[in-house]
DNA sequence: TTTACTGCAAATATTTTGCAATATC
DNA sequence: GATATTGCAAAATATTTGCAGTAAA
């Protein structure tokens, strides 16, 4: 939870005026979930998040998480992620490269790729009428601990089949 | 509900070999739900996808519905999104052409934009050891509607802020 | 004949909501 | 002082799982 607040305009002055503009209050409990979440470089959960500032001794409801988070989402300073069947991922904007995700649609591992040119490329299309944010690119598949799974599944069933057609034949004798 | 099942390889060909191949079943329920998920152009989410089966007169329960649209993701020939909070939407990937989405982070809505050139840029990229499937793209931000709405309420907020004030001021004369 | 699949209902997991107490504006 | 926000617990929603009966291989 050290990120540096005179790097311009830091998160807090954009939190801050997001607050202000919209008429919403400036909560010790926004600002303590704002800091955690931009010391954090990973993905991270609503409940891990929630654990780890519980373990830096804030204490703060998940329901107050959750509305601040989508505070955060909606001013642009976290991204919010649905990659599988699970529990949505977060992770702030700023300060990482930018990068797309490899989702493993067996197992659901989730790899990050840095790929800064085809960012740009995505980050530069203008939509009209949309005011975009941020953008979020997952390419699903099979991993590699998968795919050695499958082949080596394949490879078992073929064996039992083998074997079930040779007591077949031996039986036929 | 109705494709060109002589299209080769059509998707019940694919599908036929892929549960030959992992040894799993060839049930009436898995090839009805193949079929009207082939025949839907949409996204369609589990909820209206059962409706519609159910409309055209198969009762098939929700478990199988989920479990066999995990196999059709896991073969390729359909996708599964999660953009906001709600349940996942899933599309068929034949017959239409490559695409990405806009997602309103205030209000949810989601719209398909085409772009086939970005589609074939991401679709080229080889990843070492993962066997890549299809990919989802999606833009995060305001859409028009909820900028329009976001702006209303910035005016009115102003306007009662400039009343309490005059209130104020005409106290003190 | 073996065992995977289905439907149903119950269980689980995640996110949202209502409400009283509190703190910001 | 008016009202948005908080924490808690309950509610709502989505998805998964267990089990007994059925059907594919």
């Amino acid at each position: 939870m050290s990120y540096d607040k005179n790097i311009k305009p830091c998160p807090r002055e954009i939190f801050s005026e997001y607050l202000a503009k919209h008429h919403k209050r400036r909560t010790p409990e926004r600002f303590a979930i704002l800091d955690s979440a931009m010391g954090t470089p990973d993905h991270f959960t609503i409940e891990s998040f929630h654990d780890a500032l519980e373990a830096e001794g804030f204490h703060v409801s998940l329901a107050t998480i959750y509305s601040t988070l989508e505070l955060l989402v909606d001013c642009g300073l976290v991204r919010r992620h649905r990659f599988g069947s699970d529990s949505a991922r977060y992770e702030r904007t700023t300060g990482s490269a930018s990068h797309h995700h490899l989702v493993c649609t067996r197992c659901g591992k989730v790899k990050e790729v840095k790929d800064a040119s085809l960012g740009d490329a995505i980050s530069s299309i203008r939509y009209p009428g949309f005011a975009a944010s941020y953008f979020s690119l997952n390419i699903y598949g099979l991993c590699r601990a998968c795919q050695k799974r499958e082949r080596k599944a394949s490879a078992e069933k073929a064996k039992k089949n083998n074997q079930t057609l040779s007591n077949i034949r031996n039986r036929k004798k």
